[in-house]
DNA sequence: GCACGATCTTGACTAGGTCAAAAGGTGGAT
DNA sequence: ATCCACCTTTTGACCTAGTCAAGATCGTGC
């Protein structure tokens, strides 16, 4: 299995080193997953990794174009292994909830603006905002927020001042 | 002038207290700004405001819809007061400028996916990415760099350790 | 089996943003 | 006019996600 991960690796000149193999197996793992997810499913994998050693897989693994990332608003960026298909995603706002949905034209840039302004397009990059099934019915329940803005704290009060 | 941003806030169940007038003034000089461009051109108007009101003022104008916040990935936080029209973004990769582009189809969500998942979809964003006429043509020189990274420290050495 | 470049660990540091306490304003009721 | 309750702002601590740099370690070709 990790012959298939180690290929793919070489194929784009990347050392195939166990840190990379176990970030690029969490990210198929986990897809849509953030940094420390990843972070966190290759240390289950190999027992340790660094913080910076994940950073950097991830890096050179978006350059070479073997994983995409994407940052939606108000969360951490993710990443995901389906690369060249330019598909599009949907987004819960309640609960975070990422999903694939395939574009409708099939290649990139699938969509063109009315008056593109002199720029030279690459990509159009779609997200979807909305309610997921699961949100949508229990909508009397606490939700759970989108996601964990970027400052946040734990809840509650953090320390009494006088 | 500041009447009728006054009436805005006030129409909306917002107090037109003078910081607010500031923020959503400089929120229409500069649109595509950061909060922090904001709160800049808001000093500039009346002197001194903190950084938490800019926010607060900010955060209640988004969500009264006033104005509306977008998140680009690599940058922080933009806002403009064109809101409600579903316009759509064309971003430079190289030098980072926003310019709006209308909307093809007119109303939100102005696309649907394929396959919406059971999903009750409110808002298609789109965002197109691509390089403009000015960075197209002066490629061969030092471009900037698309936007400060998050935690981008200065460049070059910062300490010597032994 | 060594040298050298590539990679990883460690740890300092930053931007952008949030939370909370307390001070300051504002407006309605008296 | 004055008081009080509530809203807003200031102040400042703090957090997350991420970057940079120095040095140790690994892996590869010779």
């Amino acid at each position: 299995m990790s012959d298939r991960l180690q290929s793919i690796l070489r194929s784009r000149g990347i050392q195939p080193t166990a840190q990379r193999l176990a970030v690029l197996h969490a990210v198929e793992t986990c897809p849509h997953g953030t940094a420390e997810d990843v972070a966190n499913l290759a240390r289950a994998g190999i027992g340790t990794i660094s913080h910076q050693a994940v950073y950097d897989a991830l890096a050179v693994m978006v350059e070479r174009r073997i994983i995409r990332r994407i940052e939606p608003a108000g969360s951490p960026a993710r990443y995901e292994t389906r690369v060249g298909d330019n598909h599009h995603h949907l987004i819960c706002r309640a609960c975070g909830k990422t999903e694939d949905v395939d574009c409708a034209t099939g290649h990139a840039p699938c969509l063109s603006p009315l008056d593109s302004r002199g720029f030279a397009l690459e990509e159009a990059e779609v997200i979807f905002w909305g309610t997921c099934p699961e949100c949508s019915r229990g909508s009397k329940r606490t939700r759970k927020r989108r996601t964990s803005p970027r400052g946040a704290a734990h809840r509650g009060p953090r320390r009494v001042r006088t």
